[in-house]
DNA sequence: GGAATAATTTACACCTAGTATAAATATTCA
DNA sequence: TGAATATTTATACTAGGTGTAAATTATTCC
């Protein structure tokens, strides 16, 4: 029997999560006190007792190890295989709900606490992830491609080309997984994908109940 | 009489608009070439023949190059008097219309039809201007939390707290300004504020329209 | 337990975006 | 022309992020 995960257990496999532990939490009470401009890289392995070279190899980016990573954000034929897999929901729904999935994979308790601290009281950091988002969205895109292309049934804008959905769709489906993720940290509510979407779209359609309306 | 822009002819400004054309020039060139990412700041000044320095004095980042600036965003007070002003329309469709408008403001015909070339062959780009929209961004939100505490009858999700909505509002609105300008770069259509809005409600209640729907 | 081997960490040097400062240069206007 | 002013420049710096090769550290096999 083959393990898929190399090691999910020895001291090698412990520290690690120790380590990444130690980085997640230094991080976010660095910037609790000092705010993100005020907390560099390096203090943050200063006080996580590591390395520059070993923050990289844990985090991606600066913004990861504060905002959380993408651990388990599919890859793209795995995401084709989901796209492919659940043809009974709204896509959308199936791509913000693994975005969701994947933001917060791994992380203990604790961490989710301090975060969702950090995040209520500055909500600006909302917006920092922007570049590890984009990875997430470019890979979503690349897999709308192939499936609406192969299964243009599924489309939802057809007066669009595909590449035009797949560019839309992958942008909305990350905003959407964001507004979700305000919504849940900000309030109590934990809305479902579809949940999101439904709240996005009356939103949008209350627009018309003003006055004048259509203007611009 | 004063004058408002401190000299709008004469010797400098023309300089002044020369030296920011060769740079969108270069810097559109390049990309062209070689991709976003195989240009650097230095590459554009070394076409543009001016000092690193003085790109930044034009331009506040790299993207705001190639991408266009948000030359003529309205600074926060302004932007609360234009939200005032357009009490008939949804602010949703007021907001994404300045966003437009400050996209592609006072650049040479040239110039724009050389971004919209650069755009459609490599849509990625859309996503690149993230830092110049953050700013953008803070703006709309706070506006949008002045102007939703001294009009509650504006809002159009009174179920969240007005934070809430400022925070989603200002995404949305940055959202669907950049649809609305993907629609128009890869399209041929120049859909409004109102009809992008529209087109994005549409968008999202199509995913009910799917045989199972709401699941995940 | 100890040596060979493999995985990680580290130090270090590097690249690039972006900022600050002060000197040099160009423009304006009298 | 020359004084006042605006702009550009050279230069040096900060910070995020990457690549490389040496040094640690864990595992494994005897």
């Amino acid at each position: 029997m083959e393990q898929i995960q190399p090691s999910t257990e020895g001291l090698r496999y412990r520290k690690k999560l120790k380590a990444r532990l130690a980085v997640e939490r230094s991080a976010l009470e660095l910037v609790t006190e000092r705010g993100y401009d005020g907390v560099t890289v390096e203090d943050i392995c200063a006080r996580a007792e590591i390395s520059k070279k070993t923050f990289f190899n844990y985090f991606p980016s600066k913004a990861s190890a504060v905002m959380g990573r993408f651990d388990t954000f599919p890859n793209d034929e795995h995401l084709l295989a989901i796209l492919e897999e659940h043809d009974e929901a709204c896509y959308l729904d199936v791509l913000v709900g693994i975005v969701g999935a994947s933001m917060a994979s791994g992380v203990d308790e604790d961490i989710v606490a301090l975060r969702r601290e950090v995040l209520r009281s500055m909500p600006q950091l909302f917006f920092q992830g922007q570049r590890d988002l984009l990875a997430v969205q470019h890979s979503i895109a690349a897999a709308l491609r192939s499936y609406l292309s192969e299964h243009p049934e599924r489309r939802m804008l057809s007066n669009q080309l595909v590449d035009e959905e797949a560019l839309v769709a992958s942008s909305t489906a990350i905003g959407l997984a964001r507004t979700r993720s305000m919504l849940h940290v900000c309030g109590d509510s934990k809305p479902s994908a579809t949940d999101v979407r439904h709240l996005v779209m009356a939103y949008l359609s209350a627009g018309d109940r003003v006055s004048g309306a259509s203007c611009l």
